[in-house]
DNA sequence: CGGGTTTGACCGGCGC
DNA sequence: GCGCCGGTCAAACCCG
């Protein structure tokens, strides 16, 4: 609760606060918060009978003062070196990525031409999905490189996630010409091709714990209708974003029907205004999760599962990785990461759905296993064949997800380390932890090198099926693939962000003893700082 | 009184 | 074509 009202109060009005320090990064806040301390003293040594000690502490104060500006211009210079140079290894590692995922394509067309076909359709439905896509038919590889890179813009824009890393870095990809800053044209560009095919945007489901009615989102929403839905005794309650008269962004909220106490919040539409930090968050997670399902759609990589089911949790390649145990009949096991449960799944209905699944539960949410060590079961369920996805330079990065049972993985300069009660589901589980902290141990680069080495040599390997990897490579792969991606992170810290503030309304607030309560973003994903005193 | 909520009516898509 | 169902509209209502 305590959590919900911070929110709120951080909600719209800090817009325009963040809108400013986007521009001066921070250099304005720290002058407000000094003047008036330099004021104050200022007015001390006129009462004073010592004038000239006093004027030497004034005049020490306002070094001090200077220095600490100074350290923060410096600090924020470094900061935006940084953010271009993450840019600079996106769009390299981009690049790779395409031409890796080319060689794949042009490798298995000739074994799996009905295959490619099917990924092919599938990629266009993701695509439509959006709404953002013109209908062309693409059929040669650059033009499905093309698609794969207007994909991952489109969900980034569709899904709120405007962080200027990857929108610049998309728009560098997609448009090298430097004449992208202007954003509004793009923003109504694509408003109107959504506008022009609202039926088929993707849209991403939120599931969580909340007493409240509705999950406190950072965004303003105003509800606008109420239904009894089929299956479900439960209203569905329909939000209309007010953020922004004009903004097209709606949310439905229905309680679960097996728990109620889980609040589905299912988001559609692209925010045509900025967004509070609160909502960021969430936004974040959220297109992480769609931008997972869509780079999911377009690989050579596939599962021999058939894309039946509407919505059943199948096992898939998470970008080329599999997440899932092997099968041992019925229930799938799976990569337990730390406190918060993260699921994302995705569903093909007439709208396809991206679902996060942020409840904390003992209880068994949809096909799942228990969850005895209230692990983040981090898999996703597609029924859209996965994608070797662009991924990010890794980061020299810090995420850690401490539960409060101190059992958690972490990654903290590059490094995973494992702590406290191993993997429940696990016979393996020193090859594992050897594996994973072998692999913690390798320098980002090689990290990467590896990985892409891999990635090659799976593409070698025909796929038999989605569980055919070992636990070992598995939990490798999924480490491998968090640490690369940062909006995967951002995506899993919102989770955390979420979990913690719907744990806060459940009456579980403790006066700061949650570790990561009181964590700021950046505390949790020092990335970019941490990276840059490396150097 | 303005803004948000409620709720019945209406509309369009989809399956039979 | 018809009915079901999800989604939206808008008038009435509520609340601060």
């Amino acid at each position: 609760m305590e959590f919900d009202s911070e929110r709120s109060d951080h909600g719209c009005g800090e817009v325009k606060d963040e809108r400013r320090s986007d521009s001066g990064v921070g250099d304005e806040t720290h002058v407000i918060k000094e003047s008036p301390m330099t004021n104050t003293k200022r007015t001390i040594p006129e009462d004073g009978p010592s004038a000239s000690t006093n004027k030497k502490e004034e005049v020490d104060e306002i070094e001090k003062a200077k220095a600490k500006m100074s350290e923060v211009r410096e600090e924020n210079e470094r900061l935006k070196i940084c953010l271009n140079r993450v840019m600079n290894d996106y769009r390299t590692l981009q690049v790779h990525i395409q031409n890796i995922t080319q060689q794949e394509t042009q490798n298995s067309s000739h074994k799996e031409n009905n295959n490619l076909e099917e990924i092919i359709k599938e990629s266009e439905l993701v695509s439509l999905s959006l709404g953002n896509f013109p209908s062309n038919p693409r059929n040669d590889e650059k033009g499905k490189t093309q698609v794969k890179e207007k994909e991952y813009e489109d969900l980034s824009l569709g899904l709120d996630c405007k962080f200027e890393i990857s929108k610049s870095a998309t728009e560098h990809l997609l448009k090298p010409s430097p004449e992208n800053s202007s954003e509004v044209p793009k923003e109504e560009e694509v408003d109107e091709v959504s506008q022009e095919n609202p039926a088929k945007k993707t849209r991403v489901c939120v599931r969580a714990r909340c007493d409240t009615p509705t999950l406190n989102d950072g965004c303003q929403w105003r509800k606008y209708g109420q239904k009894i839905s089929k299956g479900n005794p439960c209203p569905r309650a329909y939000y209309r974003c007010t953020v922004a008269p004009s903004c097209p962004v709606r949310k439905q909220v229905q309680r679960c029907v097996q728990d109620m106490s889980i609040l589905i919040t299912t988001y559609e539409g692209t925010h045509n205004h900025s967004l509070p930090l609160s909502a960021t968050a969430m936004a974040s997670a959220t297109s992480a999760a769609a931008s997972m399902l869509l780079n999911g759609s377009s690989t050579s990589h596939y599962s021999s599962m058939p894309p039946s089911s509407a919505t059943t949790t199948t096992s898939s390649d998470l970008h080329g990785l599999n997440l899932y145990l092997p099968n041992d009949g019925s229930k799938p096991k799976q990569f337990y990461l730390s406190h918060p449960t993260l699921s994302i799944s995705s569903t093909s209905q007439s709208h396809p759905t991206v679902t996060l699944d942020l409840t904390t539960s003992n209880i068994p949410l949809s096909n799942s296993t228990s969850d005895p060590n209230f692990g983040a079961r981090l898999f996703t369920s597609s029924n859209y064949n996965p994608i070797t996805r662009p991924l990010l330079y890794p980061s020299s990065t810090s995420l850690n997800f401490t539960s409060s049972e101190s059992n958690a993985m972490s990654w903290s300069n590059g490094f995973l380390s494992y702590n406290g009660q191993p993997y429940s589901n696990n016979n393996n589980r020193n090859n594992i932890l050897s594996n994973i902290n072998n692999l913690g141990r390798q320098p980002m680069e090689n990290m990467y090198h590896s990985y892409m080495q891999r990635n090659n040599i799976n593409a070698s390997i025909p796929h038999q099926g989605t569980t055919q990897h070992s636990m070992p490579d598995t939990i490798a792969a999924a480490t491998k693939f968090i640490i690369a991606d940062p909006s995967f992170q951002s995506s899993l810290a919102a989770a955390l962000t979420s979990i913690i503030g719907t744990g806060n309304t459940q009456g579980n607030e403790s006066s700061g003893e949650d570790s990561g309560k009181n964590k700021k973003w950046g505390d949790l994903f020092p990335s970019s700082s941490s990276r840059d005193n490396n150097n």
